[in-house]
DNA sequence: GGTCGCAAACTTGCATACTAGTTTTCTACA
DNA sequence: TGTAGAAAACTAGTATGCAAGTTTGCGACC
């Protein structure tokens, strides 16, 4: 396909399907990310079948390196292969909804509680507000907030030596991230959430390990209240999964 | 198994490196299960370097499905490759063991809570009363007690519809198993440990989440206790990293 | 004997060809 | 026109070959 081999002056070059020059070759690791990032964001939406072959000519290489890459997102459940039939984006499934939802929950509420148990830096607390003042000024741009949020629970992680922790997580947030991407418009008003983000701050700062712990659940519980009203606004993207009824 | 299709009597038949039959070819998932117990039960020593080429010659196929469920393995961490130089199975890394022993706590402590705020079925307490029996039974051989102490943690889990939690942590997992398989013959007195499943238990059954989340706590700090011991009894298996990469 | 350098023997990454299975389409026949 | 059936066009899984880089080891030269 694309490039010249022994004439050395175009090795590695490669065009796009549009006959653009694309500059690297990207490998199996941009790949997988690439896809990630269009699932997440319902570029891919869910049910959608992916072919190999499609994936290997968007990206110019050849199916090996794109296969590779679904493979980890399979790990990741955002995708399922059924062999010799196709390679299907996963719906959002509410059990895995849930399942984020306790994962995330039960390690807030350890980060903050051991927070204000051990106590941050002066320069971590600074951090913190300089992160929620970003979050103020992010008010009017959803995407920029997110990542003001994020930033803000990853600082308290990073604060007691747990930074990677969510990086390592990766395959349980992706089932949150798709929710969150379709709740980005229509959430509860941003003031309330910074609000909150300050009380988590305030417990943390005074030492106060219970109130962190209820700040953190406050918070969480208005972030996932809009899950179950995005699973009715949104039945061809959500497959409602849960099975068990919860207790006796 | 492997029976012949049309006139090939030996068709899809393969035989290992001592010429015993093997039944079925081995496809990418069950290479990846059978590696990864190899790396947990230290059978492949940490530092060692193993060659794609080589465990395609070992399970009979070629090179294709053995580097797509090394791709996996790389995910939980277990193995890392350095592009044309190898591939090494990682030391075991006492921050990712921080780690996991974090996020376990703090699932743990979740889930007991949890159960004792919801209360669980007559069914489950009975369920647990049997694993108990079980561990009792299982004193003299760590390694079944290993499993009945998994089934302890997982029945609760279970209890509160979070069953498959641990399975989709597997990644974290990982970094725990290495550990624990270390720790096989020489923990903690037995007895020690069931009274503390005891405790948990009725902490459950007695609806108490305070006294579920402390019997939790004094469980795992009692468990976690032998990690620091083992790194200075293995330091051939095991690398103190606190920010340090890892290389052979 | 010691050291530098090149070549051969590795390594993984990627591309391609082929296999087996499924779905779709088109044709032949009623 | 309607239907059955075969063939063609897909799918993913696997094997193989080549490319690019690293290590190793041997040999020539000092």
């Amino acid at each position: 396909m694309g490039s010249g081999s022994r004439l050395g002056k175009f090795d590695g070059i490669r065009r796009g399907e549009d006959g653009q020059l694309v500059g690297a070759p990207p490998s199996t690791a941009s790949i997988r990310d690439a896809i990630r990032r269009d699932i997440i964001a319902l570029k891919l939406k869910p049910g959608t079948r992916v072919s190999e072959n499609e994936l290997a000519a968007r990206f110019g290489t050849s199916r090996t390196p794109v296969r590779e890459a679904l493979l980890g997102l399979v790990d990741q459940g955002l995708i399922a292969v059924l062999p010799q039939r196709g390679t299907y984006i996963t719906y959002i499934s509410l059990k895995g909804v849930r399942r984020a939802r306790f994962l995330r929950l039960a390690l807030e509420v350890a980060i903050f509680r051991s927070a204000a148990e051990q106590g941050l830096s002066r320069a971590m607390l600074g951090a913190a507000e300089d992160v929620i003042d970003e979050q103020v000024a992010a008010e009017a741009d959803p995407e920029r907030f997110t990542r003001a949020d994020d930033a803000f629970h990853r600082l308290f992680a990073d604060g007691i030596g747990m930074g990677d922790l969510w990086t390592v997580l990766e395959q349980e947030k992706a089932q949150f991230d798709r929710i969150r991407f379709l709740s980005l418009p229509n959430v509860t008003p941003i003031d309330t959430l910074i609000g909150q983000h300050r009380a988590m701050l305030e417990a943390v700062r005074t030492r106060d390990p219970m109130a962190a712990e209820e700040a953190v659940k406050i918070h969480l519980s208005e972030v996932l209240k809009v899950t179950f009203e995005l699973a009715e606004r949104h039945p061809d993207l959500i497959i409602d999964d849960l099975d068990a009824p919860q207790s006796p």
